[in-house]
DNA sequence: CTAGGGTTAG
């Protein structure tokens, strides 16, 4: 089968796994479409840069064009910035500055939040440095990009100065600043803001609701949530995982229960939150009933809900039904996923099965990290 | 063809 221009964008479109990327770029490279530097081949590094596990593939693909412009090292520099070395964006980002690609808009936005996913104050305010030189000072997207990374490395000064340098900023702007308040635990601050604030959209409420069950003031975080104009299924996920985190499960479980009522379905956000209640409390009937809403509403593929159910069990002292939900209907496994089994394992007495798996998973290209080694070593005091 | 703010498990 040969593809054209038109299939290949939308099958990369609907591209969520590697192998399934593979499988349209051996049909692109078929009719050369790979090496075009137009469309298909662009977009094939886009695919590849933004699926998870699919990063060293895009670096290949990179490496392929001749004379990459600015799209592409963009494109390489946002995979990277997502992934667990954002510090590699930052080499791609030095690799353009050597080619003497300029970077533009979409490069600073890119890699200041590589700079952001590094906690890293000195790479920004360098950074900082070169948006000013190429005079994107008072673009309103790097400028916005400026202030959550100032607000990530926890430099609050900084932000407010990226913040007041914007022109004209808009609600986004504020959402960014008000969000970088929390982070560095100012509530007041935020609350001072937020009544500043010229305009509201939806979002604006979620970063204080967020911010307030961060800062473990769930009650103000409670009656902001029933004053609110509208609520969406981010605001819900907020206080169900909030409440969560916060060890007051009964009142994760009626805010869900409460979603349900209002008629909204639930997302894997606020499954994972009230799973994670129930493991905590001990919930194994409402555990269970959970089980069957996630796998006739089809969310147990993904991973993070996966994993709660697995944890869910755990606790719950079902090491049968653990082991069942692990080995039968997880087809997709995280470092999370195999640690937690291993821990359930050795907490539960069977030492020998623990090893095992704790093997199995090296076999199967998964490095032990921390947790891991903690979660074996629960097999010599048991 | 790409971008900024809010929720995700051990």
């Amino acid at each position: 089968m040969s593809i054209n221009h038109h299939l290949c964008i939308s099958l990369l479109r609907d591209c969520k796994t590697l192998s399934h990327l593979k499988q349209i770029h051996a049909h692109a490279s078929k009719t050369g479409l790979d090496a075009d530097p137009l469309i298909a081949g662009k977009l094939l590094l886009l695919a590849a840069a933004t699926l998870a596990d699919a990063l060293d593939y895009s670096r290949r693909l990179f490496s392929h064009f001749p004379s990459p412009d600015p799209f592409m090292y963009n494109t390489l520099i946002r995979g990277l910035s997502e992934s667990d070395h954002p510090h590699h964006s930052l080499l791609t980002y030095n690799q353009m500055r050597l080619d003497s690609v300029p970077p533009d808009s979409f490069s600073f936005a890119f890699v200041l939040k590589a700079a952001a996913n590094c906690r890293s104050l000195n790479i920004g305010w360098q950074l900082h440095t070169h948006v000013i030189h190429h005079g994107f000072e008072s673009h309103l997207f790097v400028g916005t990009t400026l202030v959550s990374m100032y607000g990530e490395c926890g430099c609050l000064d900084s932000a407010r100065k990226a913040f007041d340098d914007i022109p004209q900023p808009n609600v986004v702007a504020w959402n960014a600043i008000v969000a970088a308040c929390f982070r560095v635990d100012d509530v007041k601050g935020a609350q001072r803001l937020f009544e500043r604030m010229p305009w509201k959209n939806l979002t604006s409420w979620n970063v204080m609701l967020a911010g307030y069950t961060k800062a473990g003031e769930l009650w103000s975080a409670r009656s902001l949530f029933l004053a609110m104009p509208n609520k969406d299924a981010v605001s819900w996920s907020t206080m169900i995982t909030g409440f969560a985190s916060n060890g007051l499960f009964n009142y994760a479980l009626s805010f869900f229960r409460e979603l349900l009522r209002e008629g909204c379905r639930p997302n894997e956000v606020s499954l994972t939150g009230v799973l994670s209640a129930c493991a905590q409390a001990g919930a194994l009937e409402s555990g269970k009933i959970l089980h069957a809403c996630i796998e006739k509403a089809g969310l147990s593929s993904i991973v993070s809900v996966g994993n709660a159910l697995l944890d869910m069990y755990a606790r719950c002292g079902s090491i049968l039904m653990t082991s069942r939900v692990f080995n039968w209907e997880m087809e997709k496994k995280s470092i999370v996923s195999w640690t937690s089994m291993i821990a359930a394992l050795a907490m539960h007495g069977y030492g020998k099965e623990a090893l095992q798996l704790f093997h199995k998973m090296q076999e199967h290209g998964t490095r032990p990290d921390g947790i891991t080694f903690i979660s074996v070593l629960w097999i010599l005091i048991l």
